[in-house]
DNA sequence: TTGGTTGCAAATATTTTGCAACCGG
DNA sequence: CCGGTTGCAAAATATTTGCAACCAA
C-alpha cells in the first residue's frame, strides 16, 4: 500500500497540536505511543491497516506493542478523532445478486440490502479522480437503520 | 441479521436450475453441499456471511464442515455465480481524515484514497430506499487503479 | 473408475483481553 | 501519588490448508 506523505510539516505539527488539545480536554493522557500513531496516520495516505502503523512506529518506539496500536486506533475512533474503514464487523459477506448494484447497510443489525440507483449510474465522477487513477467500478453505500430494526425499537423501550 | 425470504419457490427453482447449468458449464461438480449453499442464498436477504450460511444449511445436511462453506463460497465468487462484500482483504484501515469524504480504492495496491464529490452529495437517494429504512450516511466508493500502479504496469512487461 | 470434492484437524491471520508494571498529569 | 496506559502473553474470532476418504460424472 502506498505510504506516501500527504501533507507538510508544518501542517503536520499543527494538527498534532490540535490532537494534543483534543486529548487533554477529553481526559486522555498523551503518551509517546499515541502521539506516534497518530502522526504515522497524518503523514500516510492509502488507509495504513495497524498492522501498517505498527511497522511505521517501531522506528521511533522500538518496544512498542501491536495490542497497543489496535486499543489505541480504536480509542481514536471513539473519540472522533481518527475514522475507520471497514465494511461490517469484520467477517466477509455473501449475495446471490451478482448484477451491478448498490448498497444499504443497517448499522444496527448489519444486513446489506440491495438496491438500484440509476441516476447514481448516471453521474460521472468528479474531475479530481482523474488524479488518483482509473476508476472501473463505482458504487454506492447507504447506512442507516433497516425497517425491522426500526420497528424493534418503537416496540420496546421509548 | 434479517434472514426473510427474498423470492418465491418458483424463482429459486429456476435459478437453482441456471446455476446447475453454469456449474456443468464450467466444470464444476454439482453437489449436495453446493446445491444448500446457493440455496441459502437465494433464500436470504441481508448478505449472511459464511458461519451463516453453515447454520442455515445445517437443518438437510448436518455432517457438512465450516471450511466447505468457506471453499464453496470463494469456488461461487471466483466463478462469477456470486458477489461478496468486503473492503478489502480483512483488515481494518484508518484515516485521519473525519470529515465526510468518498473513496476510491486501488484494487491493485488496496490503498484507499479519499476524495470529495458535491454532485454526489447534492443527490438525493432513490424512493426504493424508504421500504428499507431511514438513511444516515451517504458514500461512494469507487475502484480501480491507482496512478501508481498503473505506472508500475508500463514500466514493467507489455 | 477417477479426479474433483469433502470432512477433519491443525495452522494462520487478525483482533481482543487479563493482568501486573509503568508513567503522565 | 494514582488512575489511565502499556507490554506481554494468552485467548478469541475468522479464515485457510494438508490430507485421506469419498462421490458425481
Amino acid at each position: 500500500m502506498a505510504s506516501v506523505k500527504q501533507m507538510n510539516r508544518k501542517e503536520i505539527d499543527e494538527r498534532v497540536k490540535t490532537f494534543t488539545d483534543l486529548c487533554r480536554t477529553q481526559g486522555l493522557k498523551v503518551t509517546h505511543q499515541r502521539l506516534e500513531i497518530y502522526q504515522a496516520l497524518l503523514e500516510t495516505i492509502g488507509h495504513p491497516a495497524a498492522e501498517d502503523v505498527y511497522h511505521l512506529i517501531r522506528h521511533k518506539l522500538p518496544t512498542v506493542s501491536i495490542d497497543t496500536v489496535y486499543r489505541t486506533l480504536a480509542l481514536f475512533e471513539e473519540h472522533g478523532l481518527i475514522s475507520r474503514v471497514q465494511c461490517l464487523s469484520d467477517k466477509g459477506r455473501f449475495d446471490s445478486n451478482v448484477e451491478p448494484h448498490h448498497h444499504f447497510i443497517c448499522v444496527e443489525c448489519k444486513a446489506i440490502y440491495d438496491f438500484y440507483w440509476p441516476e447514481f449510474d448516471r453521474l460521472l465522477p468528479p474531475d479530481s479522480i482523474g488524479a488518483l487513477g482509473e476508476v472501473r467500478v463505482e458504487r454506492a453505500e447507504l447506512r442507516g437503520v433497516c425497517k425491522h430494526c426500526l420497528k424493534a425499537r418503537t416496540s420496546s423501550v421509548q
